[in-house]
DNA sequence: GAAACAGATGTAAGCGCTTTCAACGATGAG
DNA sequence: CTCATCGTTGAAAGCGCTTACATCTGTTTC
C-alpha cells in the first residue's frame, strides 16, 4: 500500500478494443451479450478485458441509453427491524429487476428536499417513505419529472403508493383486547404523527363502537422508548387508570411492560399491554407481546416493482396496494401463556 | 394517474439555457455554483430550470467529470442490528461527504462475484463486510481497479480494513465471568466460522491461561437463534455440564437464556450467559443481558471516511484502523441486577 | 483617448459508451 | 460465373454535461 496504486485504472472500452484488434462496436457488443458476435471475437474480447481488468464506467452506458438502472429509496433511518426488513425486501426484488439501489437516510440530513432532488439525478424512479418527512412540494415536485411511489402513507391517486393494512387489525386487536374483559383501554400514540398511527387509532375506535362503547382519548407520546417509559411511571403513580394498553409500536409496548413490571404492576393481570410490528424482542419480553405482524418486507418488494413498472412504463397496475398483516395472540394481552404457538419465522 | 404523465421529462441543459437565453455553459455555471455568473444570468438560469422542472442527469455529469461521487457498500444482510447501525453510520458520512450510497446486499444472490463487478461499475470506490461471503479474488481483483475497504474482516495490509476491537474485551469480559467464581466455562460459536468470532474466542482462551486455568472447546454452533435453543435443549438435557457460556453474539445468548429459563434453569444463578454486540433486546430480557457493546456505526462512518481518502487520493493513513470496544454490565453474568446503571444510548 | 485588464459569456471539444447504418467477405442459388 | 443473401464487423453519430479557451464588453490607468 505504499504507492496509491489502486485507483481506477484508466482502462476504456477503447485500450480494450486495441488489445482484441476489433473495433470498439465489437466490444461493446460482447459485452452486452447482445447481437450476434463469432466465436472468436467474443473470446479475444472476454481475454483483453480480463487482462486489463477492465471495468466499464456505468455512467457513460447510462448517458447512451438513457437511463440509469437504478431505484432511489429514501427510509426515516433504520434502527428497528421495521425499516430493515423493508430496505431488504425492496433490495431484493430491485436486484432481481437488474436495478442498484441507491440509498438515502432522511435522518441527520439538514437539507432533505436537496438531498432527495440530487438523490433522483442519479435514479430512474424514488421510492419513500411516508414517514421521512419530505415535503409534500417535494414529493409533487419529483413526481413530475420521475415515477415516485409512497411507502406506507395515506393511499392517494396522484401518486403510487404501497401500504400495509392498519385499521382492520387495529379494530381486530382492540376486540381481543375487550373480549378479555378489558374495559379502560387506551391508545398509546400519536393518532396525528401519522397515518399509519392515524389508521390504527381509527380501528381502535372502530372497536370500541362496535362494541357498544365509547374509547378515551388517545395518550399522544412519540413512539420512542423514552415516552414509554415515561407513561409506565405515570400509570405507575396512580395518574393513570386503565386496565389495557393498544400501543401504536411494539417499542412503546416493551417499554411499557418493562417500568411497569419493575414498578410492580403485573402484565397482563393489572394491565394488559399489545403492541403493533412483531419486532424480534416482542417474543422475548415477559410476558411475550400480543402485537400485529407487518409483511414488511413484502412491502418493500412491492414498492420496488411497482416503481419498475413504471419506470420501464410497462403495463402500470393502478390504484393503492394494500398489503395485509396479521394478529399475533401471545400472552401480554391476556392470553394463556403458550396459548397459542409463535407462527414460523 | 390515467395517463403515464409522470416519466423523465426530456428537459436539459440545453432547453434550460434557451429558455434563459444564455448558452449551455452559463447553465452549468450555475448549477454547479462555480464560477463568477452575473446576478442577473443566475436568476435567470434558476428560474428556466425552474419553470422546466429541470432534473440534472448525473450520468452526464460522472461521465464528464469522470468520477461517480458514489460509494458502494456490500453487507452479507440487515437483519439484527449491527449491519443497520453500521449503515447508518456508513451513509451518515458517505452523504456528509457528499457521496451517495449504493447498497448491495449479498443474501439472495446467486452470482455474487457478478454482482460485485457491477455495483463496481457504478462507484468510486467500495465497501464490504468481511463477511459478505465475496471470494478472495473478486476482492483483490476489485482492489486492482478500485479502491476498496474490508469491514470487520481481518486486518491486512495489502487493503484498507476497518474493524473493531475483539480479543482484548472477550478476555476482559472472560475474566469477569471468571471473577464471578464461575470455572466450567464454555464458549459458544464457531471460531473457524470468521474472524470477528476467531478473535473473541481468542480472547477467551487468554483469560483462562492468566487464570492459570485451560478452556474448553467451543461449541461450534452457527450465531443464529435457532441453533442457540438447540443448544439449551442439549444443556436442559443435562448432556453438557457448564456454568457459564460466553456466546459469540446476543442474538444466540437471548436464545439460549430463553430456552433454559423455560427449561427451569436459573440464569445467572445455574448458569451465567454473556454476549456480544449489546442490541436492543439485551436490555430487556430477564435477567438483562451483560455484552460488548460495540461502536458498530462509528465502524461504518470510518469505512466511509477512509474509502473517500481512498478515492479522492488525499492524504491516505494508511494501515488498519481498530475502533475499541467496551463491556457492558448487566445481570446475566452474576453480577447484582442494578449493579450498574445502562449507559446512556 | 488608447492600452491594458478584468469579468462575464459563449464555443467547442471531449468524457466512454451504445447503436444505426453501411460495408465486407463468404456462401449458396441460379 | 454472377448475384442475392446472410452473418460479422467497423465507422460514426450521438447521449447531456463540464471546462479549457476564445471572445466580448466595460473599466481603469496613464
Amino acid at each position: 500500500m505504499a504507492t496509491g496504486a489502486t485507483q481506477s485504472n484508466g482502462t476504456t472500452i477503447y485500450s480494450v478494443a486495441e488489445r482484441a484488434g476489433v473495433s470498439i462496436a465489437s466490444v461493446s457488443r460482447v459485452l452486452q451479450g447482445s447481437t450476434a458476435v463469432s466465436e472468436k471475437t467474443r473470446k479475444r474480447v472476454l481475454d483483453a478485458a480480463e487482462e486489463l481488468k477492465y471495468v466499464p464506467l456505468a455512467a457513460a452506458r447510462s448517458l447512451a441509453v438513457r437511463h440509469h438502472e437504478a431505484h432511489g429509496l429514501v427510509l426515516p433511518e433504520l434502527s428497528g427491524p421495521y425499516y430493515s426488513e423493508l430496505l431488504m425486501g425492496f433490495e431484493s426484488r430491485a436486484a432481481d429487476l437488474g436495478q442498484s439501489v441507491v440509498l438515502m437516510l432522511a435522518e441527520g440530513k439538514d437539507n432533505l428536499p436537496a438531498a432527495v432532488r440530487k438523490l433522483a439525478t442519479r435514479v430512474d424512479g424514488l421510492a419513500m417513505l411516508g414517514s421521512a418527512a419530505i415535503p409534500e412540494s417535494t414529493v409533487t415536485a419529483l413526481h413530475g419529472s420521475k415515477p415516485v411511489v409512497l411507502i406506507a402513507g395515506d393511499p392517494r391517486t396522484d401518486v403510487d403508493t404501497v401500504t400495509s393494512e392498519n385499521t382492520h387489525s387495529a379494530e381486530e386487536l382492540t376486540s381481543h383486547v375487550l373480549g378479555h374483559g378489558r374495559r379502560t383501554l387506551r391508545f398509546v400514540g400519536d393518532p396525528d404523527s401519522g397515518p399509519d398511527v392515524r389508521d390504527r387509532y381509527a380501528g381502535f375506535l372502530a372497536a370500541h363502537s362496535a362494541a357498544g362503547l365509547t374509547a378515551a382519548e388517545p395518550l399522544r407520546i412519540s413512539l420512542r422508548e423514552a415516552d414509554g417509559t415515561a407513561l409506565a411511571d405515570r400509570i405507575l403513580s396512580g395518574d393513570l387508570a386503565t386496565d389495557a394498553l393498544v400501543c401504536a409500536n411494539d417499542e412503546l409496548a416493551l417499554a411499557l411492560i418493562k417500568r411497569l413490571r419493575e414498578g410492580g404492576t403485573r402484565v397482563p393481570d393489572d394491565v394488559a399491554v399489545v403492541g403493533w410490528d412483531d419486532v424480534m424482542t416482542a417474543r422475548y419480553i415477559e410476558p411475550a407481546l400480543t402485537t400485529v405482524r407487518q409483511p414488511v418486507r413484502e412491502l418493500g418488494a412491492q414498492a420496488a416493482e411497482r416503481l419498475h413498472q413504471r419506470v420501464t412504463g410497462g403495463s402500470v397496475e393502478a390504484g393503492p396496494l394494500v398489503i395485509p398483516t396479521h394478529l399475533v395472540l401471545r400472552s401480554s394481552c391476556g392470553c394463556a401463556p403458550g396459548h397459542r404457538p409463535d407462527p414460523p419465522d
